[in-house]
DNA sequence: CGGTTTATTGACGTTAACGTAAACGTCAAG
DNA sequence: CTTGACGTTTACGTTAACGTCAATAAACCG
């Protein structure tokens, strides 16, 4: 039962070791994944209550919170929706949907829909974010020309 | 289609006065901007003690607030900002950059700085759009085939 | 053995971005 | 004249997403 323990983080025996490489039986303590995403425990506890993850226990009395491999990749879709302005919950919906079961036609067709609305955000985003990038470029060029300009000025001064 | 907005509330009723010739003049009520983004006056009153928009007043004692083409610009790219996942300071910086004076060299190095890093947050937030858009297509790729075979067996229950 | 580190569960504090309500002024319409 | 629509300020309420203790317990370190 314990006796193939390779995994959980390496603050048992080995000294100090770099974080997890992903086996397939990979599990993750809190701070495995602290460290990994840059996240505070609070903050993996709390995406916790949000109903975002659900690790396991184990140790005395169940205490300790043990993350699947499941578990992480929800984490990071998590942070990424998170980077692109969801909240919690919003991201909660998504991911839940993604990995639930959907085998009856119906559930597919509902799936399906969320799908297309979903993507109909991401692509509304997608024209913001077009249209930012745009507005950058076209302020770096005049700046760039106005940067010539002064520059000029400066060495006229500069030299006469 | 919203170019041809036209100068103060349509309910209004005694036309603005035009001082000068060019339409340059254009302003709008606070409900104005209300309607055409669909915000309510407490959060445009909000906008500006965060620093992001600043109306004249008119009226008895300088009362009602009165808002300049600029004041819209700055809330039109205040919204994006926001739909991009940028707090409301975040946004104020970035437009205060946009529009402050930069004339000087040095001024104009800094600005290139900061477009620089601008630009590289939004490119990081494309990856994640694409990463995104590109898992909604999978699912909804394998949700059709799925539904195309649940949709078989009906068939074959439902006729046999 | 004592001391430090890492984990747990409360519980209260904080910040952002408004919502909501009270209490009032102003003006045009009925 | 009252009503209703629109505007104002002041101020307290709310939600999300954690931060920040505090008290406790097991595990490791010298």
């Amino acid at each position: 039962m314990e006796a193939g323990r390779l995994p959980m983080s390496a603050s048992r025996q080995v000294p100090r070791r770099v974080f997890n490489a992903m086996a397939i039986n990979t599990t993750f303590t809190i701070s495995d994944l602290a460290h990994e995403f840059d996240l505070t425990t609070r903050a993996i506890r709390f995406y916790e209550d949000m109903g975002l993850l659900q690790p396991l226990r184990e140790g005395p009395g169940g205490r300790n919170r043990i993350y699947s491999a499941r578990d992480r990749t929800r984490l990071k879709l998590t942070l990424r929706a998170k980077r692109l302005g969801l909240s919690l919950s919003e991201a909660k919906d998504i991911i839940d949907m993604y990995d639930s079961p959907r085998d009856t036609g119906p559930q597919l067709r509902r799936f399906l829909l969320v799908l297309a609305d979903h993507r109909r955000q991401l692509e509304e985003q997608m024209a913001d974010l077009l249209a930012n990038l745009d507005e950058v470029k076209v302020h770096e060029k005049e700046a760039r020309i106005l940067l010539v300009k002064a520059e000029k000025a400066t060495a006229r001064a500069t030299s006469g």
